[in-house]
DNA sequence: ACAAATTTTTAGACTGGTCTAAATTTGATC
DNA sequence: GATCAAATTTAGACCAGTCTAAAAATTTGT
């Protein structure tokens, strides 16, 4: 008996599983959702209903929602999907890392394991995305990334830039106009109190300034 | 003014381009799209008046329908977009060729001229789709193939198996399990007249019975 | 603890895409 | 040319997904 979930319910799945993981709550809320889907309220509350009346969600008016065991491997399959079509585009195709996540909200939705399946092996079973970000297996594990904002370190030193907070395209063309790619070294060298910003060398190169915001938003690891 | 097109839409466009081609009439009626698409004739004409407003068809109560240029180009874009959809799939993940419609009718409705054109480069501007069906370029230009189906040459002698009339699994297996792939040489050896089977060899194997239905359903051209 | 502000839900409406049943048009046949 | 069958359109309904406006519940602040 399997339930057909259609494009839009995949939509509000994954708005729910991304908005569960970005404030490290369990219950995402009505406002929230409409939000970040850029839908009304009252439009959200029936999609509720429906995807609860779905087993897709645990739904208790007021109280918010979060989502079922099916729910949750629904939405982490768009994901997967999404991190291997986005591969797929700059790894295979040459698109930019900044140019790839509309045409991914698209092609997430297209229905067919064989297909993720075999498109994952293409592309050589890949554990992160273009960003970062990290791939769910086929059986919905996903790396969780220990990485924190350079911003949260308050010290000097050596880190490597494994992924972005911020994926709008403005910031990632201001990254590569930068020079900054993953898995570049970064050398702290003075942390300015006045600003908030950090004077930082990008592997040999020239040392340069990145402001707070830039700051706050590069995750990076410490280099062993 | 760009009008925005839906998956729905472009499923009628796509529909009333092949079903056009199919009888080598300009004008295609209600019940044919009805059939084709298994809608209801209802249904249809609905549609039908809202692609009329949208200047895509050629529309007059209860004289069927033909495509606007606008029309045309659109539903050959998918087409485009389907074929090389289809070379993808089986060029480059190894699907087989009976396996490739139903994925290829989902990604047929990606919307991205770059994604299409990368795509393309990516797959070395391929002429023809896993089937022998000839591939529109970025202009909307197609070679019209001139292949006619095997039990309509009357002759013994050398042909090209160059592509199919029935695209279906069943039938596309039954291909495979022959024997046969597109580019094959076949011989033709003798034709039956008591049940119009044909006697063929493909390339250097041994002969074996091709029945009418099938003869009538593999283009070839005669081998130079 | 209560009033005000905020959040959420309900009520009612609209569009796109579908259906069934009934009416209309076309065109074939006598 | 009138009649009848087939094709097509119209009328009226339904569902998914969206909206606005109003009502209800919850949270916040004094
Ligand atoms: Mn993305
Ligand atoms: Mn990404
Ligand atoms: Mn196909
Ligand atoms: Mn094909």
């Amino acid at each position: 008996m399997r339930v057909i979930i259609s494009l839009t319910e995949e939509n509000y799945l994954k708005a729910i599983y991304t908005l569960s993981h970005l404030f490290e709550e369990s219950e995402v809320s009505t406002n929230q959702i409409s939000d970040h889907l850029n839908n009304k309220a009252a439009t959200v509350t029936d999609m509720l209903k429906r995807l609860s009346e779905k087993k897709l969600i645990h739904y208790i008016p007021y109280q918010g929602v979060k989502l079922t065991e099916k729910g949750r491997q629904t939405a982490i399959k768009v994901v997967r999907k999404h991190r291997l079509w986005e591969v797929f585009l700059v790894d295979k195709l040459q698109f930019k890392w900044d140019e790839v996540h509309e045409i991914a909200e698209q092609l997430e939705h297209i229905n067919s394991d064989e297909l993720i399946q075999r498109l994952d092996k293409f592309l050589g079973k890949p554990k992160f995305d273009p960003h970062g970000d990290p791939i769910p297996d086929a059986n919905g594990q996903l790396n969780i990334v220990k990485a924190i904002p350079l911003n949260q370190h308050k010290i000097k030193g050596l880190f490597t830039f494994v992924g972005v907070c911020e994926h709008s395209k403005t910031f990632l063309q201001h990254l590569t106009s930068i020079g900054l790619k993953i898995g570049d070294t970064l050398k702290v060298e003075e942390i300015n109190e006045f600003d908030n910003s950090f004077k930082v060398k990008i592997n040999k190169n020239n040392s340069q300034f990145f402001s707070n915001k830039v700051a706050s938003n590069i995750l990076v690891e410490i280099k062993k």
